[in-house]
DNA sequence: AAAATTTGGTTTATAAAATAAACTGAGTTA
DNA sequence: TAACTCAGTTTATTTTATAAACCAAATTTT
């Protein structure tokens, strides 16, 4: 069987890869809204999405407040494609 | 955004549950081996699924070695569709 | 305009989970 | 019958997820 991307298979970072699989950009509190998690959870989450490649983040800052922009990757969209293949195989479907 | 069973969500439990959905039972040596994984690991992670009711855990001592069958209760079964309902919304598939 | 409050986060601490290492007891084999 | 393997369990360790506490800048209130 092959393995699941330990990184993707995970609730919050799955849901927000999804997100940004069919969004162009999502900021932050669009991000905390729609996954309905914490502030401190979903900023962990996002770091270890953008170490690893899958995501750009950009923070914008200085005029009016902040405001942290994500985006995915090219990569980050062929490594969620795979995993998506993984996951058929555990699923039939 | 639907949550997703935590409990199913995880790879090695995922993997047992996707093979029994697809076998009427697998022993223990049967599921270690197509999952690759650790004895002590599959032990724990099949203790958790028996727990929840999501399988069945026969286990034969007497005659030759000790022998651990698994199968997919009625409960399993459910939630495991379920599950995959939700992941759908997920991958968009 | 100073004080209080809210917003948008980050950092640090805690809880939960996955995994592996060590162990056990029964069955085989030499 | 002594050594060894097999089928697992228990316990310990590492990793991960989550939440609580914190902080600075912006806004609102008085």
């Amino acid at each position: 069987m092959q393995e699941l991307n330990p990184l993707l298979h995970s609730q919050l970072r799955l849901a927000v890869m999804s997100i940004l699989m069919n969004l162009a950009e999502a900021d932050f509190v669009y991000l905390k809204e729609k996954t309905e998690s914490t502030a401190g959870n979903l900023s962990v989450q996002l770091d270890k999405l953008s170490s690893a490649g899958y995501i750009n983040i950009e923070k914008a800052t200085g005029a009016g407040r902040p405001r942290t922009v994500c985006s995915v990757t090219d990569l980050g969209r062929q490594t969620f494609a795979d995993y998506v293949e993984a996951l058929r195989t555990y699923l039939n479907i």
